[in-house]
DNA sequence: CCGGGTTGAGCAAACGTTTACGTGCCCATC
DNA sequence: GATGGGCACGTAAACGTTTGCTCAACCCGG
């Protein structure tokens, strides 16, 4: 307490409706101020928040002082005056179409888990369907109110692309690419390579894609490169594609069952099938066998992603690495905001896991 | 700046560096305040408030004439700012032990839709594991961030309780009941009768039982509840239940496929399994199949939840309806908020939904 | 013409922090 | 014994809204 006048240097009236500080958590109700802890330690509001956030300018003992009064008081600090202050939310959005997809869960999880531990929060946007994504679009309504977005593997319309630069954040896109947007994901085209390649090698000729559609039109990198590197694969090596052998349903948890009965009922079967995902090619093995049909011997069947059934149901599949996405995602998001310069585009290794659900075909 | 002595009241050096606003959008980079907005339309910033919030004391003309500059400023209110002034976030945690295991995501889309609707944001928290736990009950690190706190099927330690009322925020429980906080759930003491009374209604007489624990020696109402209902029922039946037919196992995808190992292995094998969600009975299915154990004509299988999986695996189950338990939380949620009295507690209906997993016993 | 009610709008004080600048004070240095 | 440089801390101006007051103008019936 240097300089002042009085003793006081804050008289009460600047105290925020606090007259007589009673003994317990400042004034009744509301939690305690910055002003609550400054009178108490007899100390400039100012110093109280450089004390609390280590910042310098602040002797040891009177920091300790400060500490373990703002302790005493239960005191944190408000977000919305610390931000405002600031200028920076804390906050990172997560736009995903749906929540309850184990692909978009998952990522989720390992967004959330590493950008806690960079101290942002996070705000999830389920949007799906063309209609919501227009109205988000329209709205930005995230605008403001984070730091940084993270575009989950969302398909978006050009017009809506040019929307991006109102959002006022960083957008990150996890799971695909999108315009010139700093993002992580997979070689979905070499995700294909690694699984008709294991088909082919195997000795099939005749082999199937089953796929979801999001019915919407627009175009999603991961989707089209896939699509490509399927047909890319099988042409490279001379083998024949009826257009019968691409097989879109809609999505849901009927749609890899949809498609394998519209494969077994073509006049020449194929003897394997690539699935879109791991839960398409769940419900093509269940449905396979409903239907009397071996798996792996009359029919090989091969997913993508790396979901936990896969092991359960002894599943082929290629790993794209969920957790790893997420991870090195939410990293690119935290060097954002931290103003370096990281790597603007990352591609990770996706992985085959060979079990037990793709063999040799019975006949060549 | 007080009192204005000329015509221009807001002086540019209160508008925020504002010096010669461009034609464009405000001053560089920086988004448009409401000071900005205010200036273009020759008002006051509490007009603007005001005339953006359809509050009264505005005139129409003035109004649209707000909107108009307010739009193509393409203005938005800073929610830290907003915040700060009305003392409230728009903000609702949700704190799951993790988002990527159905039930939860489950629950967290259905809240996250209809919290949406209601102009609430949801932030998301994952709290796993015992330390974890403690920590986020020591810190708190959602104080003064949310409005409310949704604790979705979270067990927490009679000391953790306590804290809960230094949360400053409306907390509620979904999926289950703590204290004596507002919940939505089930009646999980039904659930279990109404699968075990399924199974005993076919003959079955040796029941098993296959949960999963947490590993921490909390109790978690629903699993206390739907243990004590599969005793109750057995009891009631006159059945008897040796102990090794309750069959516990360590949270993971595997925990159904050796839950039905160990039962397997018995020297008196049960002749069906009360599976303690649909994942675990799925699970369970699968290894029976690997051991070349029919279902259910060997042995019934019965599960818990309405997941997506059930259908497809033609799983007999016992529907919670999350989706319904999520909205009903969201809504009680927003009712807290606006001031409600709201019934605290919601106990929503379970449903048998019977497939194929179930069947007659093969000997009495 | 007058008084009272209504309406539209401005003033300024919050809201609770952060931070660029000051300002004494102590101590080492020449 | 000045000089000057840290150090510890205080001052006050942002940050961008919300909201209780105040006030002028206008309308209308009497």
């Amino acid at each position: 307490m240097v300089k002042g006048s009085g003793a006081n240097v804050y008289d009460l009236s600047s105290l925020t409706r606090v007259s007589t500080p009673p003994e317990g958590l400042s004034r009744e109700g509301t939690p305690a101020n910055m002003a609550d802890v400054a009178a108490r330690a007899g100390v400039s509001i100012a110093t109280v928040s450089r004390a609390l956030r280590d910042l310098p300018g602040v002797g040891q003992e009177t920091r300790d002082r400060i500490r373990a009064i703002a302790d005493e008081l239960s005191y944190v600090v408000s977000p919305e005056a610390s931000r405002l202050a600031r200028r920076e939310t804390g906050r990172v959005a997560v736009v995903v179409p749906r929540a309850d997809v184990w692909f978009y869960s998952a990522m989720l999880a390992g967004l959330e888990a590493r950008l806690r531990q960079a101290g942002l929060d996070v705000l999830v946007y389920q949007v799906d369907g063309v209609t919501a994504r227009s109205t988000f679009f329209r709205d930005l309504p995230s605008r403001r109110k984070v730091d940084a977005v993270v575009l989950v593997a969302m398909p978006v319309l050009a017009e809506e692309e040019k929307r991006l630069d109102l959002m006022g954040a960083e957008v990150v896109v996890a799971g695909g690419r999108l315009r010139d947007c700093p993002h992580v994901r997979v070689d979905d085209h070499e995700v294909a390579r690694l699984a008709v390649g294991h088909l082919l090698d195997l000795g099939h000729r005749r082999i199937a894609l089953v796929r979801t559609s999001d019915t919407e039109g627009t175009r999603w990198s991961a989707d089209v490169e896939r699509v490509r590197g399927f047909r890319d694969t099988l042409a490279a090596a001379g083998c024949p594609l009826p257009e019968e052998y691409v097989v879109t349903r809609p999505f849901g948890v009927r749609a890899g069952a949809d498609g394998v009965d519209a494969l077994l009922d073509l006049p020449e079967r194929p003897t394997a099938v690539f699935a879109y995902s791991d839960e398409l090619a769940v419900a093509a093995l269940q449905r396979l066998r409903e239907r009397g049909v071996d798996a792996p011997r009359e029919m090989s069947v091969v997913g993508v992603d790396g979901h936990p059934l896969a092991e359960l149901f002894d599943l082929t599949t290629v790993d794209q690495g969920v957790a790893a996405q997420a991870t090195s995602t939410a990293e690119l998001v935290v060097a954002l905001l931290r103003g370096d310069r990281p790597e603007r585009s990352t591609v990770l290794p996706s992985r085959l896991v060979v079990r037990g659900t793709t063999a040799a075909p019975l006949d060549g």
